[in-house]
DNA sequence: TTGAAACTGTTGCCCTGGCAACGCAAATGG
DNA sequence: CCATTTGCGTTGCCAGGGCAACAGTTTCAA
């Protein structure tokens, strides 16, 4: 466990804390690191759900399915993240989404029980950590929120012009790098790929856009947001 | 102010809190009792945002806007219910989402500073009141994440079913009653109010469900339950 | 090296659902 | 009590995008 005291101080979780507190803390939680390979399923929507996870290392995707096979893409997490912390707040007793693996890496399970009740020694780092917890619970939602902001576009020029305008504006870059294939954007977006890979010929021949595989570039940004602005007809 | 105790008193915010705790609490946040009549907007998208709302009284509508003049509904809202705090919390200054009142009513501004810093006098009514908000956050967040499953639904149909049997389940009955009249509802489910319409009347026809204004009822929920679960094709 | 599998681009067909436009009934208000 | 507004249903038209199917490329493993 202590291998992994350099991630743990970076989390978001335990901003704010210092090592000793964390050292106190980290015990408390009776904890289980599970190491994990790409394609192996960390927890399944609708199973029973005691604990948060905390990712270690590795990556991770999460899912949403319905019955018919297709899914969506709700987001890809890394070192650091936490997923499962709403659910759990929230008191359903379940996982809400599937977590799949992208890579092998290693997610420590928090159970819920110890982490929402206070903690028995360390009462200051506990109000810490459930201040943390906060405002990850917070961000979380702005996520959601966001995310319903591009999946209600209408149109598929909108949907592909409000995505790539905010990874533009997240990198601070004309030129970034979707962690996604086209599959999975396609999947995040909630479209179909060959309708997606259309529009995207199509930007990239209007001169908005350019890309070469997963590496994308915007050309000309005041066009991208006019599509975004003025959006219908 | 102290008109006002017994909806305090029942509210998630203040749950687990005596009337004592409340009364030293509720001065230390400098609150504002706005009242406003139907139609006044409460808040709008992108303004400034240095308060979150609890509403005390009337009904209050929470929409999302883009340029082209459609709206997303995210919710309508009643007495007790908190709105703002997502982005209060996640530390963006301003409204995310745009509430506009759909009855006459009050409306108890809180500012965001004296909410979220330990409270001088009363912590440990602070204390209660966090670990509530901490969960009122995380019901939020999975509100969202239901909403996005009705969004991305790809058919007309499946969205409606997803929406009934959603507000069947929840009701318990056989027969409700929506919030909402049909522009709103499309609004809701992201859609247009025609179209909508022509589905609703084609499941009618074959006896799925029946309807009357904004009375609903399920006639055969083991058929709307088929058309989520092997939605495709 | 070579085969297989994964990823991306491309094209055509067809259906769903958006939109505009209209008719009707109920509600609202002066 | 009548006039205006609001809510709901209906219809026809048309384009946007889903789907299937195929082709070219890269990756990977045997």
């Amino acid at each position: 466990m202590d291998d992994w005291m350099p991630v743990l101080k970076k989390t978001r979780l335990f901003r704010d804390m210092s090592p000793e507190q964390l050292a106190v803390l980290l015990p408390c939680f009776q904890a289980t690191v599970r190491p994990f390979s790409k394609g192996d399923l960390l927890c399944l929507t609708g199973q029973e759900q005691t604990a948060i996870g905390l990712l270690l290392a590795g990556k991770v995707m999460v899912q949403k399915e319905d019955g018919t096979g297709s899914r969506l893409i709700i987001g890809m997490f890394g070192p650091g993240d936490l997923f499962g912390e709403v659910a759990a707040f929230a008191g359903t007793g379940h996982w809400p989404n599937t977590v799949i693996a992208d890579s092998a890496g290693h997610v420590l399970f928090i159970p819920y029980e110890k982490i929402s009740r206070p903690c028995c020694v360390a009462c200051d780092a506990h109000q810490v950590m459930m201040r943390n917890m906060l405002q990850i619970l917070a961000d979380k939602a702005m996520i959601m929120n966001q995310r319903i902001g591009f999946i209600r576009r209408k149109g598929m020029r909108e949907k592909l012009a409000a995505y790539l305008f905010d990874q533009y504006r997240q990198a601070g870059n004309r030129t970034f790098h979707t962690p996604m294939n086209r599959e999975e954007l396609a999947d995040y977006l909630n479209v179909s790929r060959p309708s997606m890979s259309r529009e995207l010929g199509r930007m990239k021949h209007e001169g908005i856009i350019d890309y070469f595989k997963s590496s994308f570039s915007v050309v000309d940004p005041e066009r991208l947001s006019t599509i975004l602005q003025q959006a219908g007809h």
